[in-house]
DNA sequence: AAAAGCCCCTGGATGC
DNA sequence: TGCATCCAGGGGCTTT
């Protein structure tokens, strides 16, 4: 499931090789989450100039305005000077002079979304909540150890919910929980300091760990070359409910937090 | 304002 | 073999 290891590989993966195309043709296949919000045609002729991510968000900026593409949960895009016929579940494709931008994405839970400006009332719609990048300068220890006391929902929902930090999952927040030794049900305002300084680390090295593996490959993930991430295979909690923790060989454990499966240690991650 | 629950979607796993 | 059911979860929306 793309988290923001997942965004930022796919953005690294075909940054560099899109600046400067000029869009020649657009492509639109089934509706995704949200309509395009322009004409196919007013793409046409205008040209990307860079790639930037925004939690979990690739943002492509264009000579006028900018397209917001979000992957969803089985989203993947790529990038390619020659493309296949389009299948059933390729849903944009974005025809350039250096190749085509393509969408895939089976649950069509992603997104396309043109703007004429990112501060416009549809962008920030999608923006304006986010918290902050956990792998910039922002992400410090005191706003975040202020942020968390302001919460008293448990820590893995306040992680989730993307207002405090952006771009932590559910893969990325049991493993930053398992790694800082703190179980997912903890209610944030009730965090010691050491502890919050160690999730602090913790959130930071997972994420930059997972970007230099390539991200996670669960299931079909792929960058915009068709490369798969390994990170999966350092999983120590997530995915592996009944299976002795690799720390202290105690089976790993799986609850339901606000619909979604969170995995721990009952030994290692205390309450 | 925060928190909790709902809903969008399809493929794969499971159960009968 | 086939069909129904459940589950995966990002995240905006609505309700409490």
């Amino acid at each position: 499931m793309p988290e923001l290891p997942e965004v930022e590989v796919t953005r690294l993966s075909f940054a560099d090789r899109i600046a400067g195309a000029t869009i020649g043709q657009v492509r639109l296949g089934k509706p995704l989450r949200w309509p395009l919000g322009c004409v196919p045609d007013d793409l046409v002729g205008r040209s990307v100039l860079q790639v930037r991510r925004r939690g979990k968000y690739l943002l492509l900026d264009l000579n006028q305005g900018l397209l917001l593409v979000h992957l969803g949960m089985s989203g993947s895009v790529l990038f390619e000077s020659d493309v296949p016929a389009a299948g059933v579940h390729d849903h944009f494709d974005l025809v350039t002079s250096r190749g085509t931008l393509r969408l895939h994405d089976p649950r069509r839970f992603g997104a396309v979304v043109f703007s004429d400006h990112e501060t416009s009332e549809v962008a920030q719609k999608l923006l304006g909540k986010l918290g902050v990048e956990p792998l910039g300068d922002a992400f410090d220890l005191s706003a975040f150890t202020h942020a968390l006391k302001l919460r008293k929902a448990p820590i893995k929902q306040v992680l989730l919910a993307g207002q405090v930090v952006v771009g932590v999952g559910n893969i990325y927040a049991s493993e930053a929980l398992f790694q800082s030794g703190i179980r997912p049900s903890v209610r944030s305002n009730r965090l010691s300091s050491q502890r919050v300084l160690k999730l602090h680390a913790a959130i930071r090295d997972v994420l930059a760990r997972a970007v230099e593996k390539g991200g996670s490959t669960l299931k079909d993930f792929s960058n915009a070359q068709g490369q798969s991430g390994y990170f999966q295979l350092e999983a120590k909690v997530y995915g592996r409910q009944g299976e002795p923790c690799k720390t202290c060989s105690t089976a790993i454990v799986a609850i339901r937090q606000g619909q979604r499966s969170s995995f721990f240690c009952p030994v290692c991650q205390r309450p």
